[in-house]
DNA sequence: ACAAAGTACGATACGCTGTACGAAACCAAA
DNA sequence: TTTGGTTTCGTACAGCGTATCGTACTTTGT
C-alpha cells in the first residue's frame, strides 16, 4: 500500500497481535497471512518479524490470547465456579472460531491456558476432591466444553457453505429422515437450541463431578495394613 | 523419482485414498502434500488430478474413510450400542490423529459421518427418547467423544514435541504445582490413565441422558386443551 | 556539533505449496 | 491404419513463510 516508507514506530507487539487476532475474526483462518497483516497494519512483509519469531510463534501467541478471556475460577464453591469458567470457555472459543482448529495443530500451551487450567485443579482440590478424583473430574469437564465448542464451530461452518441450501443436498437429506427431522428443528427454533443442551449437559456433568469425592476419596493417611 | 513415465494403469481412486492415508498416519498431515503422495504413488503430481478434484476434495474424503472405521449402532440397547459406537469413535480418532484438526478445518459431512449420525439417532428414536430428548443426547454425547478425542491429540502432541522434557519447562512448571502435580501422574502411571477416565464419563453422561426420557418426555397426543 | 552505534523497516529472492493448461503417450474400437 | 478417448506428465503461475541483506532513521557518546 504506502508506496513510501512507514513511519519509525507505527508497530509494536501489541499492535500486531491485536491486528492479527481482528484479522482471523472478521477475515477467517486462511486471511491470516503475513502479507495480509502487514497490509492491514500498513507496513511491508519483513517488519512483522521484528516483533514476531515466526507465525508458529504468532499463532501460540493468539491462541493464549483467546484463553486469557476465559474466566479463572477460584474460591471453595467448586460447583458455581467451574460451571462459570465452563461457560466462559466456551463463549470465548465461540467469539473466536479459528482458535480450536489452531489449538489441535499446535503443542504448545500458552501461560494463560496454563495458568486457568491451574485454577480449575486448584478449585477442585480445594473443595475435597482427592488428586485421582481430580484427574477425572479434569478430563471429563475439559473433553465436554472443548468437544461442545468445537461442534458448535462445525456446524456453524455447514451452515453457510457453497452450494448446498442448508449444508446438505435435498436428495441425501432425504435418505437421512432422523438427521432432517433434527436439521429442521434446528433450523425453524425461535431461539438457539444448543445453548439448552449445553447446559443441560453440563449440569449433568457437574453432577456426576461431584460424586467423585465419594467415588474415589483421599487416600487414607494410614493404610489398612 | 521415476524418469520413465509410470505404467498405464496403476492409479485408481482408492489407490490414491489409501496411500494418502497411510501418508497421513505414519508422517503426519503435514507431509501428506500432492507432491509428496504423488512419490509415494511412484506418479508425477498431476497424475493425482485424474482421481481427485482438488486436495480439499482428497481431505473430505479421508475423513469419510475414517469415519466408515467407526461402529454403526442399531437395535433397541441403547446403553451399550451407544457405549460401544462412543468407544470405536474414539478409537478411531485415536488411530488417526490427523483427522480431528481435518474435520473442524472443514464444512461437508461425508456420506459415512451422516450415516452414522443417522443411526445414533435412530438407536435414540427407538428406545423411546422424543425428539427433545433426542436432540440433548445426541450434542451432549458426542460433545464428549469428541472433546475427548481432542485432548488425547492435544496430549499426545504435548508430549513429544521439541524442546521441553516434558513438554514444559521446568521453571515454568514449579508455578504451576497442580498442573506438575496431575503431569507426574499421567507420566508415572502404569496404564494409560486416561482411558478409565474415558469410560468413567461416558458411563456418567449415559447414565444422565437415561434420565432424559423422562426429562423430556414425548408430547402427549391430545395436549391439554 | 558530529560521528558512531543501534534500531526499525523494507526489497529481493528461495523453496515450498496447490493446481490450470495443454501436450504427449498409450489403448481401444472403426 | 486411423481415429478418438483415456491416462500420465511438463511447464508455469500465484501465493505462502521467511533468510539474508540493505537502507533509513534515532539515539547516544564525545
Amino acid at each position: 500500500m504506502p508506496p513510501r516508507r512507514a513511519q519509525r514506530n507505527t508497530l509494536d507487539r501489541d499492535r500486531v497481535l491485536t491486528s492479527a487476532m481482528l484479522l482471523a475474526d472478521r477475515d477467517g483462518l486462511d486471511a491470516l497471512t503475513i502479507r495480509g497483516l502487514a497490509a492491514e497494519l500498513g507496513v511491508r512483509p519483513m517488519a512483522i518479524y521484528h516483533y514476531v519469531a515466526s507465525k508458529d510463534e504468532l499463532l501460540d501467541e493468539l491462541v493464549d490470547l483467546v484463553f486469557r478471556e476465559v474466566y479463572v475460577p477460584c474460591g471453595q464453591d467448586w460447583r458455581t465456579e467451574l460451571f462459570q469458567r465452563s461457560t466462559s470457555m466456551r463463549e470465548a472459543l465461540g467469539r473466536h472460531p479459528w482458535a480450536l482448529p489452531v489449538v489441535d495443530t499446535r503443542s504448545h500451551p500458552g501461560p494463560a491456558m496454563l495458568a486457568n487450567h491451574e485454577a480449575v485443579l486448584d478449585v477442585l482440590r480445594g473443595s475435597g476432591f482427592s488428586l485421582q478424583a481430580t484427574t477425572h473430574a479434569y478430563a471429563v469437564m475439559d473433553a465436554y466444553v472443548y468437544g461442545f465448542a468445537l461442534q458448535e464451530v462445525m456446524l456453524q461452518k455447514a451452515g453457510l457453505p457453497d452450494s448446498a441450501p442448508k449444508g446438505l443436498e435435498d436428495i441425501t437429506l432425504a435418505r437421512f429422515p432422523r438427521i432432517s427431522e433434527l436439521a429442521t428443528i434446528y433450523i425453524t427454533a425461535p431461539v438457539y437450541p444448543l445453548l439448552a443442551s449445553f447446559d443441560i449437559g453440563l449440569n449433568l456433568i457437574l453432577d456426576g463431578i461431584g460424586r467423585f469425592t465419594d467415588l474415589f476419596p483421599e487416600p487414607k493417611e494410614t493404610p489398612d495394613q
